[in-house]
DNA sequence: AATGAATGAGCGTTCATTCAT
DNA sequence: TATGAATGAACGCTCATTCAT
């Protein structure tokens, strides 16, 4: 009778546990043996589960699409007006600044390891993509894709801007300040 | 004397030689060899003028940081109002969108080959941010650095996110987007 | 008893299933997962039954030169004087063709495997190749094992060249001509 | 100024030097940690003269092509009539037997690594057959390749026989016993 | 000042074998 | 008996760096 587990469920922990130590060395400075010490497990055992590092990569890339997706619905939740949506969107943001300050990190190796020319073809980049469109524009409410974009374009330029840096005041100081300029911003030009 | 003068503006001619590879491809991705071929000489004359792969990239940035506190400069020496300021510091990146998003990819590999516990103390990270706080700080005739801090950190948003993208006119919409933005609070909140 | 009986005969059949593939792909290119997909049965089941990979190499060896000895007794039976035995080995190696250079091939890979100095003392090189030179005097009726052991020697050459190739004319041509060859040469020297 | 080497003429020697241990060991056997330690260089340096180690060896293969039809063509020019031909040639193998063992190794192993559905297309294998075909075909002063390839089929059936053996008289024999039938058979059918 | 051959530690990956179940 | 997840040494290969010329 074979050990019995959970190969899906497993796989995700696995990326959970390594989600840390590549956010913080990043994709290229990380080695194999690194990933699998940090795993617990063997490199033979890691071949196992992933086909190689980069599907790895790749497969944590998704992994965090859907996590977030469902923490910004959660965040978001109870506001119903666009400021009270906003604001609470600056909440969640400052509340996890950590994780995703890790995961801007992740997401730019992921474009740096992807050909230019195939980096808007490739699924995971798409499906990624999109789930966070959709979780922005919902969580925000908004009926235009183009200022979830925009919202979403400026969170990233923050978090980019964190890395390396562990001054969690000048980051609420930051997102406090986008806030103020997005509601400036309705109130002069409507919705 | 002169020799000295040459040979170090010669050494800035090969740095302007690596951008483009340099933030095609990423740091990690480019071997010496492709360096040294792409700036017509052997390795061995490379590790010549820099001690190591990593010096130059650093040099490299160091540069990027010279150059573009001139061109701040000039993108804002005619306007005196701050909306024209802002909207002159918009024209510029919209007409060196190309320059400064491979700047951006130059920039995170920074960070990112950094040890996270140094980059903060590291003399070249201090004098270069330094630069642009001050460069942005002129540019837009700002009193507060904290607010030029904010913008410079929107604008990396922006870049971060061209990575891979070609498309032009997105860039020049949400800079526009960031100038209304900056617009209605100035207006809301003064200066 | 009985039961010994069966796993005798399984391993057998296990055998005869590993045949093909390590002939089509070489001893050192077929992996153990391979092999035991083939078989139908786990890793840890094909290890079961036998101690290694190496070990299954040689059993399969062995197997074959049990087959072959029944093989070429048969083809031969028939048949009374010289020249009609070699007609009657030559018609059985062009029948059996494909099987013959299969055969080829594990023989080759087994030589390969084996370290020279031991190879000559390798039991189980010297059972079969015994088996060989027993089953090709017996099939030629020849008194002379030499003579047996350079027709047998003609037929591997054929055999090696055939790998490879799927020209199965050429084989029938050549075996025609060794036929031949042997012909002449009894007519010449006698016996 | 660069070391001075004659690139081409030191990949040959490194070549020659990597014979014996692929020849004894086999190709898929011997390292590449192993081939440069016999090559007295560093495996990098390896890497410098050969893109891989698949190529070193068919560049091998290619170079014993090269070497044997002087060699072949050098054996037999003395000899005028075909069994003078068919003599010279017998005493070149029985001199050079080690030499001759050893490629046959090399050859099956190259056969063996091939793609079967490629090993025909492959310009290596082309090359280096058409070459054998027309030393052995001008060797003897045969006007008919097809009596050529049978030649060289025994000759490697021979070869092959040897291989983990020792036992030079017995080669040597044998190649006399092939000689006479050869003589036969022309006695026989004429040419 | 300049060359490029040479180094060798370290990379991502494989696979014969083991063993808890 | 039988399973297949786990192991880890070893593989082919890369590349920042050095140094004889």
């Amino acid at each position: 009778m074979p050990k019995v587990v959970n190969q899906e469920q497993y796989r995700r922990e696995l990326l959970c546990k390594c989600f840390d130590l590549l956010a913080a060395k990043g994709y290229a400075n990380v080695t194999t043996r690194q990933l699998s010490q940090e795993l617990g497990i063997s490199t033979g055992a890691m071949y196992h589960y992933f086909p190689s590092k980069k599907a790895l990569f790749e497969q944590l890339v998704q992994e965090l699409g859907r996590q977030d997706e469902v923490m910004l619905k959660a965040a978001t939740e109870g506001a119903t007006t666009v400021p009270e949506r906003i604001a609470s969107l600056g909440r969640c943001l400052i509340e996890h600044e950590a994780y995703f300050v890790k995961q801007a990190v992740i997401w730019m190796d992921f474009y740096q390891h992807s050909d230019p020319r195939e980096v808007l073809g490739n699924p995971v980049f798409q499906q990624v993509d999109q789930q966070y469109q959709r979780a922005i524009t919902t969580a925000l409410g908004l009926a235009e894709p183009k200022v979830a974009r925009f919202v979403w374009t400026l969170v990233n330029g923050l978090l980019v801007e964190q890395l390396g840096s562990e001054d969690c005041f000048e980051f609420a100081e930051q997102i406090d300040l986008l806030v103020k300029m997005l509601t400036a911003y309705f109130e002069k030009h409507g919705m």
